[in-house]
DNA sequence: TTAAAATGTAAGTAAGCGCTTACATTTTAA
DNA sequence: TTAAAATGTAAGCGCTTACTTACATTTTAA
């Protein structure tokens, strides 16, 4: 059987539990009592390692919202072609969004609760992909592939067509979607980007 | 002076101002003492109008969930340029969500208190725009005009990247752009939408 | 082995919430 | 004018919530 080490600290399993329960609920409607449960402990034990309801929401906040690296992508992107980096750059910003739906959900509800922190969160998640897309559309217009646009207005079009993809699907309506019917969407997405993007 | 009616009743007093606190506050945050100051009424006059907090909440997404009719541009649209069609769509899209923000908040925090009904409102406001745009990218298509693609997903990415950028800056960022700013960006996702649906 | 640190159990406090009751006052309409 | 309907004032009830206190038990580490 799985022979990883799977002991959590106290800490972390509250903070799990905190993360999972405000994402489902939002911060009214998740209690303390409840985080306790689900993470295992005593509700006295939550108290202990957080001062505070208000603190633990906020170190849930900087638990989670460490930012994925798609910076890595663009050597490996560098070597295909356009509708092809393309694709993959939609695929793995789908699946970041995905593993990151708690924290998306969080964001979403309790924009009203933490203002600048979550509109901070959210600049340090998003900025740095479309100033990376941004980046790497530059130097396909230097290189004469591409036509003349403004490359950060185009990556958050780009970025925005499959954000909102993203939140019909899993945020409203919850659907799981078939792989083949995902890989639809970005093709049919990707190729209509492209089109409008490519020199001719 | 202005010489319009401004009588209200009793309850669209309250009904607004609930709508008002709930967008701003979450179903939990919103306090019926709250709502009933914010209305000018008594707390308990609140509850002679609405047997609950719960129903008054499923009052106020009956009241203001009725969807903008956009089917009406169709005429309007279809003397247009390709692209300034486009562009009139977008900008009467995003006007739409802004005049309908205050819902549009509710229904993005609370889709976990009522996900059946918020989900029907969302799928009644949308697909009625996207099925109306896909109708017409299917008549330029039938006239020669555009390349072939699949209607309904280039609708949704088309109001997918307007959708993401009203999010992005009336919601995220609380930010008031400037209409020079609104309509540089509204051009360059046209245009690279156009580019890519045009047959060349 | 043993002292200290971490956790659990149990009970409770103070405050806020939705909502009700009783009664006085105002507004509406025949 | 007057009865009825709508609203206001004031008090409070029952429940839940975040959070605390006191003390017993378990876990950790020298």
């Amino acid at each position: 059987m799985g022979s990883e080490d799977k002991t959590f600290t106290t800490r972390e399993k509250v903070l799990a539990a905190a993360l999972q329960l405000f994402s489902a609920k939002g911060y009214l409607g998740a209690t303390t009592k409840e985080i306790a449960k689900l993470a295992g402990i005593a509700e006295v034990t939550l108290f202990r390692q957080f001062s505070s309801k208000e603190q633990l929401f906020e170190e849930v906040l900087n638990t989670y919202s460490f930012l994925p690296k798609i910076k890595s992508l663009i050597p490996e992107i560098e070597k295909l072609p356009y509708e092809e980096a393309l694709a993959l750059i939609a695929m793995r910003f789908l699946e970041t969004l995905k593993s990151r739906i708690e924290m998306i959900r969080i964001m979403q509800s309790e924009m009203s609760r933490y203002p600048e922190k979550i509109h901070k969160i959210y600049n340090s998640f998003l900025d740095g992909i479309i100033k990376t897309l941004a980046l790497y559309f530059k130097s396909l217009q230097d290189a004469g592939a591409l036509k003349e646009f403004n490359t950060e207005y185009a990556a958050r079009a780009f970025m925005g067509m499959f954000y909102s993809f993203f939140s019909a699907q899993e945020i409203l309506l919850g659907k799981k979607y078939r792989k083949a019917d995902l890989e639809l969407v970005v093709k049919e997405y990707v190729n209509i980007f492209a089109g409008g993007t490519v020199k001719k």
